[in-house]
DNA sequence: CGGCAAAATGTAAACGATTACATAGGCCCC
DNA sequence: GGGGCCTATGTAATCGTTTACATTTTGCCG
């Protein structure tokens, strides 16, 4: 492999001078810069960019740590991140860590040294410490989190409220026994979600039953079973509101299995509204999370962050949901030959009907 | 930033006992590595992996090359690539690249001296080319891609015996009226699955008729409009083969929203046999790709070809296809409660009826 | 043609590690 | 007590760049 020491010798000029070439440097003699460029392209020389990093100490590298890389939701948030870093010149080193903390730590070490900044996901109730011992002010992001911004940067999703206003819109539809598909144990968001279930029943007056919150662990296979559950259970649920998309068409599954009718026996409403729930039959209910976006603002704060490096405040942001009805919940027509309904819409998303989390508060204060 | 300099002098040694604690070599007594640890602890040392690599030039890093980052294909790709990867100490840096073959090179210059090997998938047919300016020997493994084992790396997926299996089996099934959907236009394994679809109706004895070929671009919304074009047009399809699952969904969904049945109306099936194909309703018979298996061979023989560096030997490799028959083809009994036929069987994903696409070919002659 | 900026190029010290080679102790045994 | 041999440590070159600073070349003017 050539380096820069045989182009310079090659083209019969100092190292300096075929940086120079390279960097884009004004101070080069165009007729010089020629010589290098066909020295360069005669021994296919391609700069070393560890080697260039070392010496700038920047490597145009983001690192990212996700807690697993599966289903949709994370490939959404992969390639929002991916997206924004490209636009703005920078690579990922993407690790996902399964074995719990002392992974996340390892993983952070070894990542010294060939990253610019961090995106941290990683929804462990735990999730603060592990990242005290990052050195001090080094640019790091951290999604959906369970820490105060005044160490960190965090955006979190709006679980509460988008619960909440799934929750309220079942109740305003008559629903009474409102089943919840829990999500991973000691997770944040399924804990957030599953607290603003509870709220919305307990402001409408209802009080929680034990026997409507089924667990499960964001799996379409956990959801098919807790459902199936649900239903051997005593109240049988009206409606089941699961706490990702995924469960939710595990659910669908288990109910067509069970003869259940959706919405008519039973309604179901997801989370996250992954590109896939309009084409569920029936289309699914859900709160909209714009994942992609999200990664895209975390990769945009964790630049600013290594732009102004020790300038920078820190911030937590709170990343809005939308709530998305479709047929599965009942409030649209459930049956007819459906044109006249939702229909899966190509063109533009934002033409769907659509409440944003705080407009739907606001009608059912 | 403490650097192995700081720990060294902090600890009273050189610079090389240091380095030599940090890589478990067994000459430095006991007593001054603990000396060491001690105070690489208290100036918070972690060893620069990007100096490191620089100075051993091994990275430890794969660098992934993905033509898009969308959808459940590429996020199971990457699963199986980052867990094989790991399990062998290794980070993956990705890149995904819109832009055509300028982006590719730019992309594969930038990884230079960042990584110990490349997975490149890139299903465009001009693929060969962009690859000739790599270092030759440099380790690189082809997903894919159209190119001759002569001077690759290459595994493919049995797009042409798998798409021919189906439409085989759709054929046995009756079916006279098949339809495709295209894949995107210019890619390899669309045309490998199309070329396999118009054999198999060959040998039927069928001829292709041009209004069945409905272009996509494997998009969900792809599917629902071809779907849409195949339904207004004549003959009216009988049955409709997706070249992917993201489209077979676009696909049932159209025929939902026109009030046709799926499997009594028309029947669908599609390819890939992505995790959530078995949920939906009906649940999907498709060609099934085990996916991210396929990205922990390429790891696999990626990781090889790192070791035996120069020794290495390339080779083509066909990742086989099996024929997984579910509810939408009506194949199986299509109405009825459903709880005889296809339960979405939580437990092992190998339990599930399929026959191999040799299998299936050999029944057929 | 000499002198002098300005422009172009070269020299060499970083960047933060690894590692071949040199050297300093410790121990044993004659 | 000194020669020989491990074992433990230190010295310094190296990996492939960038870049401050030094030096040379060029162009221009008087």
């Amino acid at each position: 492999m050539a380096t820069i020491k045989d182009v310079a010798h090659e083209a019969g000029v100092s190292v300096a001078t075929v940086s120079r070439v390279y960097n884009e440097s004004d101070l080069v003699r165009e007729t010089t810069a020629t010589r290098v460029r066909e020295a360069a392209l005669r021994l296919g020389y391609v700069p070393h960019s560890g080697a260039r990093s070392l010496s700038t100490s920047r490597t145009h590298t983001l690192g990212v740590l996700l807690p697993d890389l599966y289903g949709e939701f994370f490939s959404e948030v992969i390639r929002g991140i991916d997206q924004t870093a490209q636009r703005n010149g920078f690579h990922l080193l993407i690790s996902s860590s399964h074995d719990g903390r002392p992974g996340v730590e390892a993983a952070l070490r070894s990542m010294r040294g060939r990253v610019d900044g961090l995106i941290v996901m990683w929804p462990e109730m735990n999730a603060e410490t592990a990242m005290r011992n990052l050195p001090a002010g080094f640019p790091l992001v951290l999604l959906s989190a369970p820490v105060g911004p005044d160490a960190f940067d965090v955006i979190t999703i709006a679980n509460y409220d988008g619960a909440c206003a799934m929750v309220r819109h079942l109740l305003q539809l008559g629903h009474r026994g409102i089943a919840i598909i829990k999500g991973v144990e000691g997770n944040f968001d399924a804990a957030e979600r599953l607290r603003g279930y509870r709220a919305a029943l307990a402001e409408a007056g209802e009080s929680p039953i034990a026997a409507l919150e089924a667990s499960g662990d964001f799996s379409e296979r956990s959801g098919f079973r807790a459902t199936n559950e649900l239903l051997q259970g005593r109240p049988v649920p009206s409606a089941i509101f699961a706490t990702n998309d995924s469960m939710a068409i595990g659910a669908l599954s288990a109910l067509r299995e069970a003869g259940r009718k959706v919405p008519d026996d039973v309604a179901v409403a997801g989370f996250d509204d992954i590109p896939m729930a309009r084409y569920l039959d029936p289309p699914l209910s859900s709160v909209h999370v714009d994942i992609s976006a999200l990664g895209e603002r975390a990769t945009l704060r964790l630049l600013e962050a290594i732009r102004t490096k020790a300038a920078h405040v820190h911030r937590a942001e709170t990343f809005p949901t939308t709530l998305v009805i479709r047929r599965s919940c009942g409030a649209a027509p459930s049956t007819g030959s459906g044109q006249a309904t939702l229909p899966p819409r190509p063109p533009a998303p934002d033409a769907e009907p659509a409440m944003t989390s705080s407009s739907l508060l606001r009608g059912a204060l």
